[in-house]
DNA sequence: CGTTTTTGACCTGCGC
DNA sequence: GCGCAGGTCAAAAACG
């Protein structure tokens, strides 16, 4: 359908999978995966502006990965100086269309002008908003996100699964398909908060349960905030990165609209 | 003029 | 210990 975006999350903790340890050749850093389904009018829609991401990403460095067509980008916040938080962006070997956001670090000071942001992106998604009420920017309660569209949700997680299937990489990963917009909010909130308290493994344990235990669809989000640019070019995805605003919606919505608190596990 | 991107070189970790 | 590959640095160029 339009542009369907299907990010997937997971946090690399210590324990991995012998099949990614190429990507584990350094030691192992807390990450947080996204996967991010470009749809195919990823193209058309370049003119939707800019994807706004609520920090600022600046690319220091890239380069090709063995054994993938496409290079891989390092993006680092330029939002805080002293900010550590960075981001690997490459695409899916086997699927071009799939983009693979690798956070590791977390940034250590509070989100830059949020409300602006905010205001900002309403008056832009506003346009393509109208029909449908973004969950993003009034966040509904768990339950109700879980009743919302069951339906939808299948479909969503179907292509999330024929996406995967045809990643070997992926399939391989154990990936945890993310459906909820909860879940991924969640998660991402506590590895916000994990660099001040430093409790990772937290993380872990609540983002499995989350990412199992709640199906729900955030197609909505996906559709409504993603600002995708042409496809043509692989660099030019690696530079608007999608994913950001894709990703930043949940937070935003989830922990500053409302402040979802973290799940313990 | 300041910030970001690009790109080659260098450094580090891991497997053999 | 060596080689390979990923990750980072830093200078130059580009852009707003």
């Amino acid at each position: 359908m339009d542009a369907s975006i299907s990010p997937k999350l997971e946090t690399e903790g210590a324990e991995l999978n012998p099949e990614t340890q190429a990507s584990k050749r350094r030691k192992v850093v807390e990450k947080t995966v996204v996967r991010v389904r470009i749809g195919e009018n990823a193209g058309k829609l370049k003119n939707e502006g800019p994807p706004s991401d609520l920090w600022s990403w600046r690319k220091y460095g890239q380069k090709p990965i063995k054994g993938s067509p496409h290079p891989r980008g390092y993006y680092r916040c330029s939002t805080s100086k002293g900010c550590s938080a960075k981001k690997q962006v490459e695409r899916c070997r086997t699927d071009a269309s799939v983009l693979i956001i690798t956070y590791t670090s977390t940034h250590n000071h509070p989100c830059p002008d949020l409300q602006n942001i905010n205001l900002t992106k309403q008056s832009k998604e506003s346009l393509q908003t109208q029909a449908t009420e973004t969950e993003e920017d009034h966040p509904t309660s768990p339950k109700q996100q879980e009743e919302t569209q069951p339906q939808e949700e299948e479909k969503q997680n179907q292509s999330i699964m024929n996406m995967t299937t045809s990643d070997e990489d992926v399939s391989k990963d154990h990936f945890h398909y993310l459906q909820s917009p909860i879940s991924c909010t969640q998660d991402i909130m506590i590895n916000q908060e994990d660099p001040f308290s430093g409790n990772l493994e937290k993380t872990h344990e609540s983002l499995n349960l989350l990412l199992d235990e709640e199906p729900l669809s955030y197609q909505n989000l996906m559709t409504l905030s993603t600002p995708k640019s042409e496809e043509n070019d692989f660099f030019d995805e690696l530079e608007e990165l999608p994913t950001s605003s894709v990703f930043t919606s949940f937070m935003r919505s989830s922990l500053f609209d409302e402040g979802i608190p973290v799940v313990p596990s």
